[in-house]
DNA sequence: ACAGTAACCTGTTTGC
DNA sequence: TGCAAACAGGTTACTG
């Protein structure tokens, strides 16, 4: 469930209470993430003072003196900063801070990462190919009508795809092609320069208001607070099959594109 | 280079 | 009611 505007909320949560606080002690009850967390990972982060909390695309960047830690929260993960308190089940990390409270990781599905990074951030192999951020003034018409010359999958599979664009996953991939009238079975190369232009607009006016909302929140998502988003109340298509369009009254339609579902009105998107 | 698919893992919902 | 199958947010790695 987190995408951009989801990690965009856990972000703002979570850096007040966590810059200029150092490291006291690192717990790691379960390693086996995405990759696994490496065992040295108390020894790098121990005494280090963390200098600040930025965003790349759906990982989070943790700045410390000395190295970063880069954070994925994958499908199901969460970061809270409480007091100490005893671990729940799937609190898989926590980072002990000196004013004593705890930045506390907690990933069901383990689909999301915690890497230590000690060279240049922007060569690493897991960084260096992501597409512009979608609210900065790199993505526009101009680069999205290029992006999609020549390629034959769907739109939605391109809007999708991190190398073209970060932070749009299949929630707001839906969203924002209705909102744009584009069938997501488009193929992507036949989307016109006029469209480019509509899908951008869309993109980047749906990740301003679901973060100013903090995020959609579908099952247990929650912000540094352990307050839930309140996007989902807006959703126009997303997880609405059988049900009618919010504009025309026609049935939403669910079909599978790559293995994800896609919802989209088959009356307002041409 | 590109497109499609399987895999990672667990919890919740749906269907028989 | 019980149990199994289907399904869920993201990304990499593999295949053709």
């Amino acid at each position: 469930m987190p995408e951009l505007p989801e990690v965009e909320t856990t972000r703002r949560g979570i850096a007040p209470l966590i810059e200029g606080k150092t490291i006291t002690n690192v717990v790691v009850r379960q390693p086996r993430l995405r990759w696994p967390v490496i065992p040295t990972l108390n020894k790098y982060l121990t005494n280090q003072k963390i200098i600040s909390v930025t965003r790349r695309a759906k990982y989070l960047i943790i700045e410390l003196e000395e190295g970063y830690l880069l954070i994925h929260l994958g499908m199901s993960g969460s970061i809270k900063v409480i007091p100490k308190q005893k671990a729940q089940k799937h609190d898989h990390i926590d980072l002990v801070l000196s004013d004593n409270k705890v930045m506390r990781y907690h990933d069901p599905r383990r689909f999301g990462a915690f890497i230590w990074v000690d060279t240049a951030l922007s060569n690493h192999p897991l960084l260096k190919d992501l597409g512009p951020e979608p609210l900065a003034k790199g993505f526009n018409q101009r680069y999205l009508f290029k992006s999609v010359m020549g390629r034959k999958r769907s739109i939605k599979q391109h809007l999708m795809d991190q190398n073209i664009v970060v932070g749009v996953g299949n929630i707001y991939a839906n969203e924002a092609l209705f909102l744009s009238g584009i069938d997501p079975q488009r193929i992507a190369q036949n989307i016109s320069a006029d469209e480019s232009q509509i899908l951008v607009k869309q993109i980047k006016q749906l990740l301003r208001k679901a973060i100013a909302v903090g995020g959609t929140t579908l099952r247990d998502f929650s912000n540094a607070q352990g307050k839930p988003g309140y996007f989902s109340q807006r959703l126009q298509v997303y997880g609405r099959a059988d049900e009618s369009c919010h504009f025309c009254g026609t049935q939403i339609k669910r079909i599978v594109q790559g293995q994800r579902a896609t919802f989209f009105c088959p009356q307002c998107q041409q």
